[in-house]
RNA sequence: GCCCUCGUAGCUUAAUGGAUAAAGCAAGGCUCUUCUAAGGCUUUGAUGGGGGUUCGAUUCCCUCCGGGGGCACCA
């Protein structure tokens, strides 16, 4: 739509010149507008509010019949345009005639972007830091999925580097089997936890981690043997924590997978002269980017998290392809990244594909702190998760008391989890969070069951009336209907804006205000009430519509839309 | 000290350089004999300070203040 009115200024202002179409936050400045005269005004030396009204008159003459119902201009040079409620009907029908597809588009059909989020720690607990990752990684796999694009979700597994050196110290020295089975991460945590404590008063143990480490770089079998054990008792408990979250990946590979690579990559860096030795280490300086320089092999000879990752980045482009490759990663990695990318340019790897940190704000501990594994003061995901269903379960069976048991059960999972998503994704993604329970938890207001719940309630409308009959459109005419049309429209747009700003916050907003007209409409309009047959049926497609809508955005948000909360 | 990030209503947040700064929560009022009141309507209330660029700045630049994070042998 803003396409088609842009196309059309287009060609009456000098080429090349940006011609901007916004949406308005008031209705009375137009379904449309654009400031193009303003910016004209100094290049032809004339008077914005004259070239817009030229701008109007040119538009007018040209433009499609019937498109545009009134085209105004507005001191200081604002050019303002309202779509026609005929053009609205006619766009009304094809987003309901295209069903779920509407808003899904082809602009990314040929080209593969790999999302990496997620990547836990294998021997670690998830915390609500993890959360936002894979609920933010997992809404834009989504949104580059609805624009075409063929995604590789990919969790890369920290399963590598000196924590296994100190976790296979302290399980020698103090753990246990059975209690591993029992509860891994817990078990394993408590280790790690024990390791830092003792560590505080006996040196030796850091070394001895370190050394334990290189022989399981090397290939020792019992430590070899170690570390897969640990590594398939997280992985057991992490996938029951993304099935609970909908999350799902295509690739799994970590950091180990590297791990081979590492001796000759070191040996090609320093060769090719890119790395230096420095003080027994090798490292890749980076004067030429303002950075320090990236260590690349400590002087024990072990590898870093920099060096996997550009193997990484090597595999990736040759195996996939990818026209861009995000690393879903908190704020605090920033210069790691920064490192990582100039590197990356330094080997032209960046010349391949479009590389992006999407950074995000923590999640602090309340009381603003960041939450620190080591320190053991974390909320765990489990924990979270537990709660938001057990109070989505209350509020449910609250609501509707008659429902089967089960039944509830699921709701209540869908409904908490919605909460948690959205909660999770409505801010902007560089903002800290500081972690509160009662807004982590909410369930009214702006918020995923509220867009669940007006999903439902339409969705009782429909199914009461059992089936859409003979309708005509022209009987929709007053303004809650058709400012909800002209919402609808706004949907395509949203999502294309969600990937160039690498975050789903709009959407997050324009299905809550897409939402809100949708109550308004149903709150102030007897459905199913209406004699005039044709009207009914006219306003169970435009409801419809609102509905495939809110299901196709909340999918995209990674919330599901139960027919009945 | 250097780098990243944030500062908007009592609280949590929104706003490709645009018009009257948008919501939710909290607080007050109204609203179910009616398709789900988890709703709708309504009242009160905000851009950290100071400069600059611009016809126009929450947005860009400079500076100060404040919060959070990071700064080579962790990830």
């Amino acid at each position: 739509m803003k396409e088609l009115i842009e196309k059309t200024i287009k060609e009456f202002i000098p080429s090349g010149f940006p011609a901007e179409i916004s949406i308005p936050a008031h209705s009375e400045f137009g379904h449309y507008s654009t400031n193009v005269a303003m910016r004209l005004a100094p290049i032809e030396k004339k008077a914005p509010l004259n070239i817009a009204e030229e701008l109007k008159e040119k538009i007018l003459n040209s433009a499609p019949k019937g498109l545009f119902s009134k085209i105004e201009t507005v001191a200081p040079g604002f050019l303002n345009f309202w779509l026609s409620d005929e053009f609205l009907r006619k766009e009304l029908l094809a987003i309901y005639k295209n069903k779920k597809k509407f808003g899904r588009s082809n602009i990314g059909k040929g080209k593969r972007i790999i999302v990496e989020h997620s990547s836990n720690n294998i021997a670690k607990p998830m915390h609500v830091g993890h959360l936002r990752n894979t609920i933010l990684g997992d809404s834009l796999a989504n949104v580059f999925e609805a624009l075409g694009y063929k995604v590789v979700r990919w969790n890369y597994l920290g399963d590598w580097g000196t924590q296994f050196g100190k976790l296979i110290v302290a399980y020698k020295l103090w753990g246990n089997r059975k209690e591993i089975e029992k509860e891994p991460i817990a078990a394993m945590t408590a280790l790690y936890i024990k390791f830092h404590d003792e560590a505080k008063s006996d040196e030796t143990l850091e070394v001895k981690a370190r050394e334990e480490f290189q022989k399981l770089e090397s290939g020792n079998k019992e430590n070899r043997k170690l570390w897969e054990w640990f590594k398939k008792e997280s992985l057991l408990e992490f996938k029951k924590m993304y099935k609970l979250l909908g999350a799902e990946f295509d690739v799994w590979l970590g950091e180990s997978f590297y791990e081979r690579q590492m001796t000759p990559l070191i040996a090609e860096m320093l060769e090719k002269g890119i790395a230096v030795k420095s003080e027994g280490a090798v490292v890749i300086p980076l004067d030429k980017y303002n950075l320090l320089p990236g260590l690349i092999q400590k002087s024990d000879g072990a590898s870093l998290y920099l060096t996997r990752d550009i193997a990484n980045i090597r595999y990736r482009l040759k195996k996939y392809k990818p026209a861009k490759i995000l690393y879903v990663i908190g704020n605090e990695q920033t210069f790691q990244f920064e490192q990582l990318f100039a590197v990356a340019n330094i080997l032209g790897l960046d010349k391949l594909a479009e590389l992006h940190h999407i950074k995000y704000g923590l999640v602090l501990a309340e009381g603003g702190k960041k939450f620190s594994t080591r320190e053991g003061r974390v909320v765990s995901a489990e924990e979270v998760i537990d709660k938001v269903k057990a109070l989505a379960k209350e509020v449910v069976s609250k609501k509707n008391p008659e429902m089967a048991a089960k039944k509830a059960d699921k709701i209540s999972e869908s409904v908490g989890v919605g909460a948690l998503k959205y909660f999770n994704l409505k801010e902007h993604r560089h903002s800290d969070i500081v972690f509160d329970w009662e807004k982590m938890l909410s369930l009214s207001g702006q918020s995923g069951p509220y867009l669940q719940y007006t999903f439902a309630r339409l969705s009782r409308v429909i199914k009461k009336a059992k089936r859409i009959g003979n309708y005509d459109l022209t009987r929709l005419s007053n303004p809650e209907e058709m400012a909800l049309v002209k919402k609808l429209l706004d949907f395509p747009e949203e999502i294309e804006k969600s990937a160039e700003q690498f975050g789903v916050n709009n959407i997050t907003l324009y299905l809550y205000e897409l939402a809100n007209l949708g109550n308004r409409f149903y709150e102030t309009t007897p459905i199913l009430k209406d004699a005039d047959k044709a009207r009914l049926n006219a306003r169970l497609v435009l409801i419809d519509a609102v509905r495939n809508v809110l299901k196709t955005g909340l999918s995209i948000l990674g919330i599901s839309s139960p027919e009945e909360i």
